[in-house]
DNA sequence: CCTTGACTTCGAGTACACTCTAAGATGTAC
DNA sequence: GTACATCTTAGAGTGTACTCGAAGTCAAGG
């Protein structure tokens, strides 16, 4: 068995994360995560706050920020708080973007919607002439 | 000059559609256009009923719908009126879909906005204390 | 000690949706 | 009628974001 642990493996951290194992070293290749502790061995141990880090990330990505975005995000919070201004800004355009698209949606939502009462209707009056 | 025209050459189409003359050749090599009349040389002209199609693929395409399931919609349109209870129900999965994309959206803008907050009265604290 | 299995790196492979190119035919302008 | 632009097809190439595989290392259990 092991140490009571309070830092996870890369397969805890898939699970916590909903990311794959394979997803989370190929984030930290190419530098959207920092490079994880390895403890006692050659092997990643995740801390509370490097989870934390990755279900933002997880949500940005959700939001449609493109990995290259990311990458820019990430490299600024390395760069610590004198970036905190281009965060703020690719955070605001971020915003703008998804309230663009929310609205997007709504409006191919109803087109959606309004063909399937059409539809409904006609199945359902095929459904009466049958009987 | 050409004549008095009610179709559209491939490029007015692309201009219509917002698509690409590329994108409306490859839409039609895949299946999710019928095979466009020819007019008077091996030249595709689109009709008006043609460029509402394709603009009903695109609002399907915005609200994420795979290529593949545009294609599988395309070919039971293709196969007429008995096949509008599985349209429907296509369409019913897609709604549900988007309503649940739109909710998830909203949740993570929620989050974004509550950065950009934060984020937003420390710039403005550093902004004050330089001066 | 030795097997088993999970970890490691890093490069190759995959899926998706276009996007472009080459080679040839055809139409339009002078 | 001859440039020149624009169309055609089929197939190759691109960008994005993973996803997998091979080959090697390491650690615990029997």
């Amino acid at each position: 068995m092991e140490f009571p642990k309070d830092r996870l493996t890369i397969h805890e951290a898939a699970e916590a994360t909903g990311l794959s194992a394979h997803t989370l070293r190929y984030y930290e290749r190419i530098g959207l995560i920092h490079p994880i502790d390895r403890e006692e061995n050659t092997r990643r141990r995740y801390t509370e706050e490097d989870i934390g880090w990755i279900d933002f990330l997880t949500k940005l990505r959700a939001t449609g920020m493109s990995i290259r975005d990311m990458q820019r995000y990430a490299e600024l919070q390395r760069q610590g708080d004198e970036t905190l201004p281009q965060r703020l800004e690719m955070l605001k355009a971020l915003r703008d973007q998804v309230e663009q698209h929310i609205d997007e949606l709504h409006e191919h939502l109803k087109l959606v919607q309004y063909k399937i009462e059409i539809y409904g209707q006609i199945v359902a009056q095929k459904e009466l002439e049958k009987s």
